[in-house]
Order: structure tokens, then C-alpha cells, then sequence
DNA sequence: AGGTGAAATGTCATTTAGTGACACATAATA
DNA sequence: TATTATGTGTCACTAAATGACATTTCACCT
């Protein structure tokens, strides 16, 4: 296995350690020492890993950004975004311990208003996936990664799908409300269809290319 | 004068050393002890103020969200956004001091790339302005403040004011580009109609009162 | 003006977060 | 097998942050 990889898995399997601790005594009362013997590792080693013990959960975040970056990734240009998310999206069509990762980011979400710390490390995670989706766009609508049209609407987008996983995420947690996959997907859509700045949500239509106009 | 005013101006002005320091050492080399001694204040009446060091920034970026806002809550019912900032925005329309704190702004923005720390805070106070935004924006469409798509609006409205802020102050400071008020007042409210989900930029029907259907 | 109580600040000790330096282990490469 | 990269552990250290308690400041009252 490459060696970026296995370190990518060690940040994320510390980030788990991390997000229990703080999940269990909150923030404050979790200690480097402590998530680094949850871990098994030397505390050296941990603050090798990250700059704070706050960004120890942000690989959880970003691991959440980037699966369903890599669903928009594999979106065919002729079907609508409802379409993609009824195929690819929701807890039965995805690794059960992506589903549990799920669960820790869902109540870490839920205690963003007592946390601060824990909101600025979510926060520098929504630009990671920021930045995947200016690629996704860009691609899609067969725009320059750079332009400032393409980065106005994916940061309005990311905007929109925070708002949604914070809400949902507060409303399941704190009031113990059910929301099933469906009726979560459409909030999602109609929220991302909202903030969007640019037609990328319905099929787009395919790329001309040179040799085509013999 | 209110004890919670001098704290804020307080705030506001360690910030400012703060900030100062950060510019010329960057983040990692300037120390608490020295923000406390720039500011002449003893180094733990710095920590209460602050949680963190990087977080001593935040007051200044507060106060321009705030300023910002500020505006924004005096728009008369009858105007566009385009004609709002004509009216009230730029330099020349405000005090000397707070565009002195504007140029510190933009100068930090400017070390975003290089200083992830100041990322976070910038991304905080981002939060604040959204806050602010929602009020606005419910007033002016008479809708709850906790309504979803009022809260929705808000956020893709603040990403984009932060893209506009964030490559406005990255291409003067990095790339020396002198922009006019007028450019930047023109470019803040395209972004802006493009982000918002809801229409509040143009001139919007007031109230219609129960006692006026007599 | 002078007294009073709450909040802000200072001083000092202490804890916790985070880094530097160097030795050792582990795994890919030749 | 020797070689080199990179990751990890140990220990000493600096810097960030808090606790405890004394002192000052200032709005508010008489």
C-alpha cells in the first residue's frame, strides 16, 4: 500500500479515537494525551499528525466531503441531480463503517453550538469540499477550474449543503426526529438546486467536439 | 460609557496589535506575550479576552461584517442593492479609522493561502456576518428568522460576499491590481443577486397593514 | 464628594498544548 | 544485503492557556 495512503488511514482512524473522546467529555476535557492512548500511539506522535487536537476531526469531516464528491465525480451528464442521488446516496449503498462515520460527523454536527472549536474545524473542512466541488463543476459544465463564476457557485453550494447537514444533523440529535433517505436526499437537492449559480443540476448537454463538425 | 461597549472597543483594539503582528511575523512567530505587551496589557488579561491567539483577529473581521450589516439594515424598502451601495459604500464614505482597519482586513486576507490559522478565524467571524445576514434579510422579506429558507439564503448571500472579499484582497495585495469602489461595489452585487436564492436585491412590496384594507 | 459592589486587570503558579532533537524501527529500492 | 525514506518513540523544552487571589477601576447610589 502507498505510503500516503496508510498515513491517510492513520489520520482517519485517529480522527475516530478523537471525535469519541470529544463526543464523551466534550472538547475541553479531552486531552492529547488521552486521544493518543485511545489510539495506542506515542502523543508525539499525534501532534505529527495535527497541528491542534480541534483539526484531529477534521479528516472525519473530510472523509464525509470527499465520498460524496466522489459520487458528483461519477454523475453522468444526462440525468438530473434527483437522479443521481436516488442511485448512489443513502446508508444501504455504502460500507457500514462509512455509515458510522457517518453517525460520529452527524452528532459531532449536533454540537457545533457548544463547541466552537469543533465549528471552526468543520468549517475549514466545507472548504475542502469547496475546492472538490469547483473541480466538479468546472468539469461538468466544461468551464476553466479558475474562473470566478465556477467559484462563486460551488462556495454557494457548499453553503447550501452545510446548511442542510446542520439542520438535519441538529433536528435528529437534539429532537430525536426521523427523517428517512428519500426525504433527505430531496432536501438536499431542492436546497442545492436553490443555491445554485449556475445550471449544473439538470443534464447538461455534451461537449462539441472538433472532429464532429465534418 | 456601557461597561460592554469599552470591552468591545478594547477587544477590537488588541485585535488591531494583534493583527499588526501577525502581518510582520507571521501567525507561528508572533506569541502571546508579545500581542499583551504591543497592546501594553498584562499577558493573562489577554486570554481572557481571547480563547486562542489566532481568534484575536476576529474582532477586526467582526467589525467590517458588522459595518457591513450596518448598511444593509438601513435599506429603504424602494431600492436596489446596486443603488444601496452607491450610495453608502466606500472610502471616502466612512471614517478615516475604519478604513485603516478595512486595509488591515484585506491584508490579512491576502495570507490566507499561507497562514491556515487565520483561515479559521476569517471563516468564524464569516459566521457572524451570516447571522447578521439573516435578520436582514427576514426583515426585508417579512419572513421568521428561523425559517429554512431564509437561513439558506444567508449563507449562499455570505459565501459569496467571502469570494468577493477573498479575491478582491488577494489580487491587490499579491498582484498590486487597483481597483475603483465603483468595480468592486459593481462586482459584490452581481455576486450576490447570483447567490441569492431569494430576491431581496430589488426594491421589495412593503407590508400591507390590517388596518389599511378599511 | 464619598461609599459600595461588580467587573476588569495584574501577579504568580500551574497545567496543558505543541515543538525540537535525536535515536530507533520499518518498509520500499537497489 | 546494504541503503535510504519515512514513521515512531523518548525526553527535554517552549509557548499557550487556566486557576487562584489580590488590586484596581468605574458605574451607580446616597
Amino acid at each position: 500500500m502507498s505510503r500516503n495512503l496508510t498515513r491517510k488511514k492513520t489520520r482517519l482512524e485517529l480522527s475516530r479515537h478523537a471525535a469519541r473522546l470529544f463526543l464523551d467529555r466534550g472538547v475541553a476535557h479531552a486531552s492529547g494525551d488521552e486521544i493518543a492512548a485511545a489510539a495506542g500511539i506515542a502523543t508525539r506522535t499525534l501532534w505529527r499528525h495535527f497541528r491542534s487536537k480541534e483539526s484531529a476531526v477534521e479528516p472525519l469531516f473530510a472523509q464525509s466531503s470527499l465520498r460524496f464528491a466522489a459520487i458528483l465525480r461519477q454523475w453522468p451528464r444526462d440525468i438530473s441531480i434527483e437522479e443521481l442521488f436516488a442511485a448512489h446516496l443513502g446508508p444501504d449503498r455504502q460500507a457500514a463503517e462509512d455509515t458510522a462515520d457517518d453517525i460520529l460527523v452527524v452528532r459531532l454536527l449536533a454540537m457545533l453550538p457548544e463547541e466552537p472549536a469543533l465549528r471552526s474545524a468543520w468549517l475549514m473542512s466545507c472548504q475542502i469540499g469547496e475546492e472538490q466541488l469547483i473541480e466538479i463543476i468546472a468539469e461538468r459544465l466544461d468551464r476553466p477550474r479558475g474562473e470566478f463564476e465556477v467559484r462563486l457557485c460551488a462556495a454557494t453550494v457548499t453553503a447550501a449543503i452545510r446548511i442542510v447537514d446542520e439542520t438535519v444533523s441538529l433536528a435528529a440529535v437534539k429532537h430525536g426526529l426521523k427523517t428517512t433517505t428519500a426525504e433527505v436526499n430531496a432536501h438536499l437537492a431542492q436546497a442545492i438546486r436553490k443555491a445554485s449559480s449556475l445550471p449544473f443540476c439538470d443534464p447538461v448537454t455534451p461537449r462539441i467536439w472538433p472532429d464532429e463538425d465534418a
